[in-house]
RNA sequence: GGUCCCGUAGUUCAAUGGAUAGAAUAGAAGUUUCCUAAACUUUAGAUACAAGUUCGAUUCUUGUCGGGACCA
């Protein structure tokens, strides 16, 4: 083995290739070291990783009992000083990593702060998220997709590829036309500043304002005698407000001007929410500019014969083959429908950056439409279309079900913060761990933890999963939680700053010593995070990264309530516990921050 | 009508076809002369139902029941 691949390489991989390598030479079989399954050896048999065997019985014609154990035999001769003991049960074949493997690594990385970082690949990528409508506040939904599409970002960095974020704005169309009649009818001339109200959801009263009109005026025509149908047409704020929207297509003046003037509100108070969760774009698209793209795509798939015309003008793509069903394009009237600026936005982008992947995080109710998209793009032949990815992500629900605007029960996402910042400041109070913070540095720690608990709370479950969000009992700062992460984190620091840090003279010969199972736990489990984020980035999952510093975490704290790091046995173990707890520490703050969640020195 | 997704402890979530299905919380019982008890230890508790595929199924296939989304 040589020394600087064994610091390089994961174990994991070594141990795959070892066994693909001693099939090899055993039975002449060449076997991929990635067909080979290699798992952490559960806790209670002996051994760090286990090989299954069952899926070669059959090939090898062998028992699993005498083919572990060949196996076994080779592998110890053969990689002495790797291998320190094997055991065979049943079909599973238990392999110890020997004690200085572990050390070497700890020695190696402990105080290396890219641990973890993978070397540029030269590959873009393009992470669209948030994609807010401009007529009312971002809600608990948004804040599921902000999460997920920073940190996916972040994630992907990581590993190496140079990632562009992107932002839709949904500016236009017949919603913002809502907020803005009923702004004329009912405001008065108000602004946000005149009323102390947030931009956002001041426009977003006007849009709540609109629908209550609205519904009156319904209730008045069908008390005249109207369908129900019939009243929703003719009532005269939608009237209104279609008028508005043929006016705004037209470039009318005054509609126009009303139209920034609002929106410019609301995204004042964007700004203000996306600075306080931690979300940024490289460059934001807004639907006003984007909504007759695609337009020319249009012709050039009737021409490709992509597309066909229906008799009524009508432009359709049959995905019948696909298993989908027809699929309009284009109105008979000419206008273009939702999907067409999309395609034009795809080449836009393309145009623009040329990433070979764009990920788009987008609710799964829209599963159907990128399924479509993507298609599309293919036959239209635009070289972007196989990198179009949707990070698809379920619904936010309450205990009592989804939330509907009608209700009132939607979670606003600055009301929450607001709340989880709150709670965290109450908590912390009652402990009294930091009185002697400044009123700044109490700030700040009740924004990391309130925001921690919050970030975490939506990332830690798998993205393409429902999730039910408890008001009372999601707000929990103990067990599967930020908070926990953020304390055994600070924790650390602080055995760090009493201890010192490590006294390990640069040119120190390697240790001796055995490791003990907590220490030897932590060792295996801290080296298996590179591959934890290679994972997340390749399944666009930040849940197994959250659930992997959960766990790291859990490991430590175990550890520490059972070993004293600062009062070792000797100074040999010292040097090493604290290199353990340097590593842990800085783990967890890696991998907290790709999921943007602060970590605090102290709490 | 068609397509797709989801059913795991009381609850919220895990488990690339692999060993006795893991956590967290709520419940029960403990741990503070010593590095932060937002912690730790112990305990009890679940794969909706029925077939099939195989050495082995929470995972794959089919059907039933239940929940959700989308398309016209």
């Amino acid at each position: 083995m040589q020394p600087e691949i064994v610091k390089i390489m994961r174990v994991v991989i070594q141990v795959k290739e070892a066994a693909a390598k001693a099939i090899h030479q055993l039975y002449g079989v060449e076997l991929q070291a990635n067909d080979i399954l290699v798992n952490a050896t559960k806790p209670e048999f002996t051994g760090d990783y286990t090989v299954v065997l069952f899926a070669f019985v059959k090939q090898l014609k062998k028992s699993p009992d005498a083919l572990g154990q060949e196996l076994g035999d080779l592998l110890l001769g053969e990689y002495k000083g790797f291998f320190t003991a094997f055991n065979v049960i049943k079909g599973f074949l238990n392999l110890t990593i020997s004690d200085d493997h572990w050390l070497g690594f700890i020695h190696s990385e402990y105080q290396n702060s890219l641990f973890g970082q993978s070397a540029t690949n030269g590959q873009r990528v393009m992470v669209e998220y948030s994609s807010p409508n401009t007529n009312k506040p971002l809600h608990l939904g948004h804040l599921r997709n902000n999460f997920l599409g920073r940190s996916i970002a972040e994630i992907l960095k990581t590993n190496g590829y140079q990632v562009t974020k992107t932002c839709i704005v949904n500016d236009r169309g017949i919603h913002i036309c809502k907020s803005m009649i009923a702004w004329q009818l009912f405001g008065n001339g108000a602004t946000p500043a005149s009323t102390h109200t947030k931009g956002d959801h001041f426009v977003g009263d006007y849009y709540v304002l609109f629908n209550d009109e609205f519904k009156r005026q319904v209730e008045v025509l069908k008390a005249a005698g109207k369908s129900q149908e019939e009243a929703e047409k003719e009532a005269p704020v939608m009237k209104a407000t279609q008028q508005m929207l043929l006016d705004w297509e037209a470039g009318k003046p005054e509609v126009m001007e009303l139209w920034r003037t609002m929106n410019s509100w609301v995204y004042a108070g964007f700004e203000e929410t996306y600075r306080r969760i931690g979300s940024d774009f490289d460059k934001t698209y807004y639907e006003s500019n984007t909504y007759l793209l695609g337009k020319d795509l249009v012709e050039t798939g009737l021409e490709k014969g992509v597309f066909f015309q229906k008799t009524d003008g009508s432009v359709w793509i049959d995905l019948t083959p696909e298993g989908l069903d027809e699929k309009l394009v284009r109105r008979g009237d000419g206008t273009s429908v939702y999907i067409t600026q999309d395609i034009g936005l795809a080449e836009q982008k393309q145009k623009e950056f040329n990433a070979g992947q764009s990920i788009y995080v987008v609710g799964d109710e829209q599963n159907y439409h990128f399924k479509v998209l993507k298609l599309i793009c293919q036959k239209l032949g635009l070289p972007s279309a196989d990198g179009i990815y949707h990070l698809s992500y379920g619904m936010v629900e309450l205990p009592t079900g989804k939330m509907k605007s009608r209700e009132g029960t939607v979670v606003d996402a600055d009301d929450l913060v607001e709340e989880m910042v709150a709670i965290a400041r109450q908590k912390t109070e009652e402990l009294g761990k930091v009185k002697d913070f400044t009123t700044e540095e109490l700030a700040e720690l009740y924004d990391t933890i309130g925001l921690g608990a919050l970030k975490f709370f939506l990332l830690r479950v798998d993205p393409k999963k429902r999730m039910v969000f408890n008001p009372e009992e999601s707000i929990d700062f103990h067990g599967f939680t930020g908070p926990f992460i953020q304390y055994t984190h600070a924790r650390i620091k602080s055995i760090l700053r009493k201890s010192g840090t490590t006294k390990r003279p640069p040119d120190a010969t390697r240790d001796t010593q055995s490791l003990l199972p907590l220490e030897k736990e932590l060792c295996i489990y801290l080296e298996t995070f590179p591959s934890v984020l290679a994972d997340a980035g390749a399944e666009h999952d930040p849940s197994k990264l959250a659930i992997y510093i959960f766990n790291l975490a859990k490991i430590f704290n175990s550890f520490y309530t059972e070993h004293s790091i600062g009062n070792a046995e000797n100074e040999e173990k010292k040097t090493l516990r604290l290199e353990l707890a340097q590593l842990t520490a800085q783990t967890i703050k890696t991998g907290m921050n790709v999921l943007g969640i602060r970590v605090p020195e102290r709490m």
